[in-house]
DNA sequence: ACCTGAACACCGTTCAAGT
DNA sequence: ACCTGAACACCGTTCAAGT
């Protein structure tokens, strides 16, 4: 089944190869040759390199624009909210890898400030205030999927070296705990509630 | 002055190069014309790409293990082990850039987990609940580092998109402070004290 | 309008050969 | 032990040429 070549194939292709396996191993060749065409002509639709992942990074900041943001209160629906960009973000990783390297990440979270800030009013908090709790919930979202991303794919490093606690350490519960894999979830509801707990005391 | 090449050489001028130029424009070629050698010298002597990238990544993680962690208070010193170790990260942005790639960001914190866990103890939080606190504070350095970095030099896409936000919008003063630069050091200090509130309630 | 092959300038890496 | 040049297999990109 050769699809027809437009833009649209072309980014899905690039992206479906992508997120198999990773950015550093894609190359124009190889998508060229997935698609069935001369690497020139990917060149006459969308561009070379850059254009293409310009592209896929416009997709992304779309998808991050129509998020659920579901909840009884308005600090419920800022946590729903930052949730769903999370598992989006983790979902797509290596387009992240690619946003970020082209520093577009600030640019992602565009589209649903002004949601968050509606929300944020209805708990009366508005100006640098506002301002400031919306940076520290977006810099808390990326941060979180970029570090999972690190985690799951280097996690034999993760393990703790054993000679840096001796065993006379008084907290072994501490050591266990440190040398089972992080709980990236678990961190996040935990950076993520200390972050909001000042509103949800109003 | 064409210094003798040993790996101490080849590491630091890499070093320099990354650190002025970035790593994506970073060749093995480029090295070697900077030390004055031929590539091939430079296989020689730490061998490839990897392997000195491998070595960048050590010498981080060696500086990351000697900071400061001066304060009145159990809590204050890990704050003040939290900004040193930002601060670090912040100066090396592409060497942190390449220790992400290589997901060997949680090995940058292993040398400080143990003066870390003594903190915690002293203000008696142990056990699981000291390895949470621990990785919700490391991975709050690393990503407002990543994030600065980011915005730092992609500042010109930073600014809002006007047309989201329309004249009427009800809260000007947030608007306004969108459209200014993000602070990240305030960003980063908000999160901070909100990861250590409870701790400081003791 | 769309697609191609040839060609260019660049990579990282290997290896046999030098001293 | 140290350094070299030649060579290989790969890039991204351009461009004149085809239909």
């Amino acid at each position: 089944m050769p699809e027809p070549v437009t833009p649209e194939a072309i980014f899905d292709a690039a992206a479906a190869m992508i997120e198999l396996d990773g950015v550093e191993r894609f190359t124009m060749r190889g998508l060229a040759e997935r698609l069935g065409v001369a690497v020139t002509s990917i060149y006459w639709h969308v561009g070379g390199r850059d254009k293409l992942f310009d592209g896929l990074v416009a997709r992304l900041v779309d998808e991050m624009a129509n998020l659920p943001m579901t909840g009884d209160t308005p600090v419920d629906r800022i946590a729903a909210l930052a949730r769903a960009q999370r598992r989006l973000l983790i979902e797509c990783q290596h387009l992240l890898a690619i946003a970020h390297s082209r520093d577009a990440t600030p640019r992602l979270f565009l589209p649903a400030q002004r949601a968050l800030a509606a929300q944020l009013a209805d708990v009366g908090v508005t100006g640098a205030d506002a301002a400031l709790v919306l940076r520290a919930v977006e810099v808390h979202v990326i941060s979180s999927a970029v570090m999972q991303f690190a985690a799951v794919r280097g996690d034999k490093h993760d393990e703790e070296d054993p000679t840096l606690w001796t065993d006379d350490w008084p907290d072994q519960g501490l050591v266990r705990a440190l040398q089972s894999p992080t709980d990236y979830d678990a961190v996040f509801d935990y950076g993520l509630e200390a972050l909001l707990a000042p509103l949800r005391r109003r």
